[in-house]
DNA sequence: CAGTATTCGTTCAGTCGCTGAACTTAAATC
DNA sequence: GATTTAAGTTCAGCGACTGAACGAATACTG
């Protein structure tokens, strides 16, 4: 804990100020104080310093019904800092612009394998991608990297799939990097304003790995290694997995073990049973998840939100079956509908939440590089 | 989000101030002053209030080397607010008082069968024992109750083992009263200022529950269910378990498929293969949390404690041979040694809590009941 | 033993941020 | 055009922290 002072009651309540233009795009300042109980001054001053700052912008006069002087509308500034996020997968470099809205404003994909390459060659063409979406005139409040593999602060451990290890992702663009797991990052992706904040990411793309968002709010676990979902037991008999052990999730419902999407809509017997099987493993997977974390949304992504129609029924009777508190709140399943971009969408958010986060200490930083 | 006032940094400070005096007894305002960063002004201030509102003492002149007046030692007051913690369990109701600091006061203990005895009854003597134990002299903070089942705001929702559902656990003593799972209690019990902050708490009582702790905070789900280990699948055609699904933990690790002590140590060929079994799943289950949630440092309390000998073995090996983070950070497995009293201490403490976390609150309400 | 250096704790003016009330501005209604 | 209602601004006041100055207490020094 640190000391606390007259700052951070600022910087609270223009964090405050901020998330409630976010979510009333158009208020007016009367409208702010009485949905954040601050006073009219406050406001007004807060608001100010948001505006000069480029953070929020006026809209124009407010449609109002009845008598009475009508409010300036306000709104997040289109103008405002934008996050960029790269998304390193094995055979793609994945990336996008996003404005303070969270909506996509460019996007950048370079293909080709890059399993095995040398590190630095591939970061080489991240940096690339960054600089040529940050020349899109807008300001770039923070970039974020996604990466399929094991993150420690800014370095990524290990990723069997590219065969890496110990390689540190820092970029030489002028902003913040944030680096992580593309799993967490695809879950960040699925957390929408008006949208569940509890929930659990399953990210299909070859391995099998987990996003588990408590309140709006990354676990990341002590190292930040949390969310290996792939390697969870479901038979000890089972076949050897990767990495040593047997019976891991990922044998079952792994890129490797799915079908197409083409051969299970063409009712291919064994396409069919193969998804019998990885949605019942995934079921009792996710039960042991929802158990643990009580946790009750879950949100299928990547190959298993393209196979989730057929996913759906052996992994809800699972959960039906296995969850203890399934009788006083049974678990919900949906599938994502990101599609690919979710690693590089959500990376690309989470790199400005910094900003949103505390808004005054950015705009104090002046710090609107790029 | 609220927003926030000079009552919020004072509200901040005290909690600070008030941790670095639980933190470092015996220290002096100018000590606290550079411990914290506040200026020894607003110290002097917030502590000064502290000890009118009995939070703090003095415990006079503090021992120094060196030239230069001496300052004046402060420490947790004895005679502050004190908690009381009772654990409801099958056979027994075991209550504590703790003091300030955390420790021990008083027992009590009354034996006896509640399966399927009426809640109302045993609740009966859960106040009976609370008002004995604050009875006693000191001023009661807070009262705590821990129970074997699924826990929601001040209910307990289901508790298969006492044949208990739906009992709004609501005492008649003029303090706060919060209701937790026996579990999680337990594992409270096992956060002390100078240990971990991170770790997983295994309790063997009955069931097997575990109780998450990262950061210190209890992880509880979005319902308060989290927690529920016992029913981790760890085969999926294993024996069939209470709950009506297949292979859950509780059915190889459960007091059920535990040997006694005796047996253990006598050598009983059965007993000991019965333990390898418990260790091999729980590691197998623990692997999966491990894995999930990246919390490094496992406790085993109950019965698991008991038996640890027996335990650690297979558990470690398995663990080894799962954890996906082992090669940067292998898990460490330790036994509780808190025994029976674990649950009753750990609400006991946490019933306290609040006042620990905004004690200005406390002193201005004046709230001293009992 | 007196003087000095050093540290503890308090006092006080100063600063900063929020507040409530008064005031100005602006639009709708009568 | 007067009146009513609401938005936004201005301003004195308050509470909390700060830094410097001060008084108090102790140990070292000659």
């Amino acid at each position: 804990m640190r000391p606390a002072g007259q700052l951070d009651v600022r910087r609270h309540n223009s964090a405050l100020l901020l998330a409630a233009v976010t979510a009333n795009p158009g208020c007016s300042r009367a409208g702010l104080a009485a949905m954040t109980g601050l006073a009219k001054a406050t406001v007004s001053s807060l608001v100010d310093h948001l505006v000069a700052g480029g953070l929020v912008a006026e809209t124009g006069p407010v449609e109002r019904t009845g008598r009475g002087r009508t409010g300036t509308g306000l709104a997040l500034s289109a103008t405002g800092p934008h996050g960029v996020g790269v998304a390193v997968g094995v055979d793609h470099v994945t990336a996008c612009l996003v404005d303070p809205l969270g909506g996509v404003r460019a996007r950048r994909v370079r293909s080709g394998d890059n399993r095995g390459r040398a590190p630095e060659q591939v970061l080489a063409v991240v940096t690339r991608v960054v600089r040529s979406l940050a020349g899109q005139g807008v300001p770039v409040g923070g970039v974020g990297v996604a990466v399929p593999g094991l993150v420690r602060g800014g370095v990524l451990l290990s990723a069997p799939n590219l065969d890496w290890s110990e390689v540190d992702i820092a970029l030489d663009v002028g902003v913040p990097v944030t680096v992580a797991n593309e799993a967490n990052a695809a879950a960040l992706a699925e957390l929408r304003p008006d949208g569940p904040r509890d929930y659990v990411l399953v990210s299909g793309e070859v391995g099998v790995g987990a996003g588990i968002v408590r309140d709006g709010a990354l676990l990341t676990g002590v190292h930040g290694f949390a969310g290996e979902l792939g390697h969870l037991c479901v038979d000890p008999t089972g076949p050897r997995c990767g990495c040593g052990a047997r019976g891991c999730l990922e044998t079952y419902a792994g890129t490797a073990a799915l079908p197409t999407r083409q051969a299970a809509a063409n009712g291919d017997p064994e396409a069919l049973s193969a998804l019998e099987s990885a949605g019942t493993r995934l079921g009792q997977a996710l039960s042991g998840l929802v158990n643990l974390l009580d946790i009750p949304t879950i949100v299928l992504g990547g190959d298993h939100a393209r196979l989730a129609p057929w996913l759906f029924g052996p992994l809800r009777a699972e959960l039906a079956r296995r969850v203890i508190g399934a009788r006083w709140s049974p678990p919900t399943v949906v599938a994502s509908t990101l599609g690919r971009e979710a690693a590089a969408l959500g990376v690309a958010r989470a790199a400005v939440d910094h900003i949103r986060a505390d808004p005054d200490s950015y705009l104090r930083g002046a710090g609107q590089a790029l």
